[in-house]
DNA sequence: AGTATGACTCATT
DNA sequence: AAATGAGCCATAC
């Protein structure tokens, strides 16, 4: 990889080994089906970096950056919590998207998470 | 260059 | 059931 410190403070996305994980993470994140949800977990696992969960948040974090745009808003932690609702462009912002999208949110969390959960173990095999 | 901190999750108290 | 420790590893300082 070339360096990423330095003068770049955002992610670089080369062809690179190194960042291959975040646009791996992006390809599934953009397959999720409008109105289901997946786990960052579920999406480490999938990848076969089952205990890397964080670094899903990071790619999340950076996913604002790239194009195609990414629905981050359709990633959840494992209890169907916003647990990434902050780091959105407004507080409300990423209920707002899950909602017009038709999922149901109660205090920050998924109402009927597990009917909503999307599984790209089970989806894309 | 070393320490701290997470958009996490699981196992162990 | 709730708290704690441990992996994970890219960034931030």
């Amino acid at each position: 990889m070339k360096k990423s410190s330095g003068e770049n403070k955002l992610p670089v996305v080369d062809d690179s080994k190194h960042y291959s994980f975040f646009q791996n993470v992006w390809d599934v994140v953009r397959q999720i089906p409008k109105g289901r949800v997946t786990t960052y977990g579920a999406i480490a696992t999938y990848l076969g970096t089952k205990s890397s969960a964080r670094m899903v948040g990071w790619a999340m974090n950076a996913s604002f950056i790239v194009q195609p745009k990414v629905p981050a808003q359709r990633v959840v932690n494992r209890n169907g919590m916003l647990s990434g609702k902050a780091h959105f462009a407004t507080p409300t912002l990423m209920e707002e998207l899950l909602q017009k999208e038709g999922i149901q949110v109660k205090d920050e969390k998924i109402i009927n998470f597990k009917e909503v959960f999307w599984d790209p173990i089970v989806e894309l095999g």
